[in-house]
RNA sequence: GGGCCGUUAGCUCAGUCGGUAGAGCAUCUGACUUUUAAUCAGGUGGUCGUUGGUUCGAUCCCAACACGGCCCA
C-alpha cells in the first residue's frame, strides 16, 4: 500500500470533512500500526446493559468493549461518548488524569471512527451503566462524516443505495434485518423437523420454467448457448421427488423480468417444499401450523399489526374457492361463473378490461386479481383456481374445469401458492402444449414445452403436493413493511451517474 | 407506461415575488471533570440534480432529461 502522507490526488474533489480526517490518517499512517486488527473484545454493549441491568456494575471484572463513536462530549479534563457495536450503543468515560497522551488523541477522534477501550462498568450520577475507560485505541479511521445524530438518515434513496449507513444510524433496520433472519431460520428448522432435506437446484437453467414470467437471460460463453436465470425451482424439485427425495424444500433467490414496485423487486427469495404422499389440503394444515408457530417464535403472538391494521393468525384460517370469494364479494356476480358470455358481461360492468387469449379461468382470474384479493385482509386460504391458470397443478377429480390448488392471502397479499401436483405426464404434456398456444397468441408469460421435465414425469411422480411461499413478503408482514424495499438488504436501484 | 411530489452544505431542512444563499447538527480553534440533541465564544464549508431556453441577470420562471418517493396500470 501507498501511504504517503498527504498524496492524495483526489483532494480537490472531496469534502472539507474528508480531508481533515484524511491528515488525521496520515498522522496516525506515520505514528504506525494504522488499522491494527489485534483487539479482542470480551462484551458487547446490550449484553452488558441487560447483566447489570439490576446488578452493581462496581463488582464486575473489567471489560473490553469494540465499537463506532456515534456521540461525543468532551468538556474539558473528562469527556462521555457513546459507541455502537453490533448489540447496541453502551457509554463510555474518559479522564485526562489516568489517560494521559490516550486522552489528548481521543479528543481529535471523529465520529463514526470505530475504537476499543477498555475499563471498569460503572454507573454515573444519572445511573447509566456506563464504563470508566482505563485504556482505548483508535482501530478504524472513518473519513466520510456519518448523517447528523438527531434526524439520522432518513433519505430513502440513500438509504437503499448505501445500506450500510442506513444499518449504522437506523437502529430498527438492523431489528428488521435480525427479525428476517429469524424468520428464515424458523422456516427452515420447521421443515427439517418434518423431515425435509434441504436442496439447491439451478439457477441458471436452459428453459425457464415452473412459473408464469419472464426471465433474464445470459449466455454461456464455452457452451455458446443462452441460459435463463430461474424463475422458479418448482420443475428441479419435482426431479427430486421423481428420484425419491420425498421431502425436499429450497430457500433461495427467484429472478422475474418485471418492472419495480414496492411489491416486486427483480430477485426475490423463496421457499418452495414438495411432499410425496401429501394433497394440497395436507399443504393448507402444514401452512397453518408453520405460520402460527412463525408468528408465536418470532413476535411472541398471533395478532399481527400491519399498516394500520391487524391480521389475526389465532383463528383457524378461512377457506373458500376462487367462485365463492367472488360471489362474496360481488352479490350482482353471474349465476354461471364458467360462461364466457357472463364473465364478460361481469367484466366490463366492473369496468374492467378483457385481456385477448382468455377462457372462462383466465377471465375468473381477472376479476379474482383486480377486486378481491386486495380485499383478503384476514388469513384465508382460496382454492379451486382454474385449471387453465394453474398448468402444473393436479386437475380435480370431480371438476375438470379446476384444480387441487389453493393460494394464501393475508394483508391483501398473496404469500403462499400450493397444490396437488400433476403427476400425470400426458395431462402434463397437453398443459404444456396449451402454454405454447398461448405464446402463440402473444401471452410472453406463457410456459415453454418442457420435454425433458415431462421424461421425468414418465418414470414416475409419486403422488405429490408442493407450495411455494414468498418470504419477502411474509417478511414484511411480520416487520410491518410497507415496500419490499425495507426488507431486502439491497433492493435493485437504477445505477445513477457517478460521472 | 401514466399522474402527483421531491432533488439546496457531510446530514436534516429553510429560502430567494429573478439580483450568485441561510439555520441546526457535524467539522475546525478556544473554554469547561458527570455529560447524554452537553453548554459557551469564534471560524471554515455550496458548480442550489443535469442540460438547454427566456432574461441585462436564473438556484428561483419554462422545457427536456436523470434519479428517488407515493398512487394508478
Amino acid at each position: 500500500m501507498d501511504a504517503r502522507a498527504g498524496a492524495h490526488p483526489e483532494d480537490k474533489d472531496e469534502s472539507r470533512h474528508i480531508r481533515e480526517r484524511r491528515a488525521k490518517l496520515d498522522a496516525w499512517r506515520a505514528e504506525g500500526g494504522a488499522y491494527p486488527n489485534d483487539f479482542r473484545p470480551d462484551a458487547q454493549a446490550a449484553e452488558l446493559s441487560a447483566r447489570y441491568a439490576q446488578a452493581d456494575p462496581a463488582e464486575a471484572a473489567p471489560v473490553r468493549l469494540a465499537g463506532r463513536i456515534v456521540s461525543k462530549r468532551v468538556m474539558g479534563r473528562a469527556s462521555f461518548a457513546h459507541i455502537q457495536d453490533g448489540s447496541g450503543r453502551l457509554q463510555i468515560f474518559l479522564e485526562r488524569a489516568p489517560l494521559g497522551a490516550t486522552y489528548e488523541a481521543f479528543k481529535h477522534w471523529d465520529l463514526g471512527d470505530i475504537i476499543g477501550v477498555e475499563g471498569q462498568p460503572f454507573r454515573t450520577k444519572t445511573g447509566e451503566l456506563s464504563v470508566r475507560v482505563a485504556n482505548a485505541r483508535l482501530l478504524t479511521k472513518n473519513l466520510r462524516p456519518l448523517p447528523e445524530k438527531f434526524h439520522g438518515l432518513t433519505d430513502q434513496e440513500i438509504r437503499y443505495r448505501k445500506r450500510y449507513l442506513d444499518l449504522i444510524m437506523n437502529p430498527e433496520v438492523r431489528a428488521l434485518f435480525h427479525r428476517r433472519g429469524r424468520i428464515i431460520a424458523f422456516l427452515r428448522a420447521f421443515l427439517c423437523a418434518r423431515g425435509f432435506v434441504e436442496v439447491e437446484t439451478p439457477m441458471m437453467q436452459p428453459l425457464a420454467g415452473g412459473a408464469t414470467a419472464r426471465p433474464f437471460i445470459t449466455h454461456h460463453n464455452a457452451l455458446d448457448m443462452p441460459l435463463y436465470l430461474r424463475i422458479a425451482p418448482e420443475l428441479y424439485l419435482k426431479r427430486l421427488v421423481v428420484g425419491g427425495l420425498e421431502r425436499v424444500f429450497e430457500i433461495n433467490r427467484n429472478f422475474r423480468n418485471e418492472g419495480l414496485s414496492t411489491r416486486h423487486n427483480p430477485e426475490f427469495t423463496m421457499l418452495e417444499f414438495y411432499q410425496a404422499y401429501a394433497d394440497y389440503r395436507d399443504l393448507m394444515d402444514l401452512t397453518e401450523d408453520l405460520l402460527k408457530g412463525l408468528c408465536e417464535e418470532v413476535l411472541g403472538t398471533t395478532r399481527v399489526p400491519y399498516q394500520g391494521r391487524e391480521v389475526d393468525f389465532g383463528q383457524p384460517f378461512a377457506r373458500m374457492t376462487v367462485e365463492e370469494a367472488i360471489r362474496a364479494h360481488h352479490p350482482q356476480a353471474p349465476a354461471d361463473l364458467r360462461d364466457i358470455a357472463s364473465l364478460e358481461g361481469f367484466l366490463s360492468a366492473l369496468g374492467l378490461p378483457r385481456e385477448p387469449g382468455l377462457e372462462a379461468g383466465g377471465l375468473q382470474m381477472t376479476v379474482f386479481e383486480k377486486t378481491v384479493e386486495a380485499e383478503l385482509t384476514q388469513p384465508t386460504f382460496v382454492t379451486a383456481y382454474p385449471a387453465e391458470v394453474s398448468p402444473l397443478a393436479r386437475r380435480n377429480d370431480h371438476d375438470p374445469f379446476i384444480t387441487d390448488r389453493f393460494e394464501f392471502f393475508v394483508a391483501g397479499r398473496e404469500i403462499a401458492n400450493g397444490f396437488s401436483e400433476l403427476n400425470d405426464p400426458e395431462d402434463q404434456a397437453a398443459r404444456f402444449k396449451a402454454q405454447v398456444a398461448r405464446r402463440g397468441v402473444g401471452d410472453e408469460e406463457a410456459m415453454h414445452y418442457d420435454a425433458d421435465y415431462v421424461e421425468a414425469l414418465e418414470y414416475g411422480l409419486p403422488p405429490t403436493a408442493g407450495e411455494g411461499i414468498g418470504v419477502d413478503r411474509l417478511v414484511m408482514l411480520l416487520t410491518d413493511a410497507p415496500s419490499i424495499r425495507d426488507v431486502i438488504l439491497f433492493p435493485h436501484m437504477r445505477p445513477k451517474d457517478h460521472e
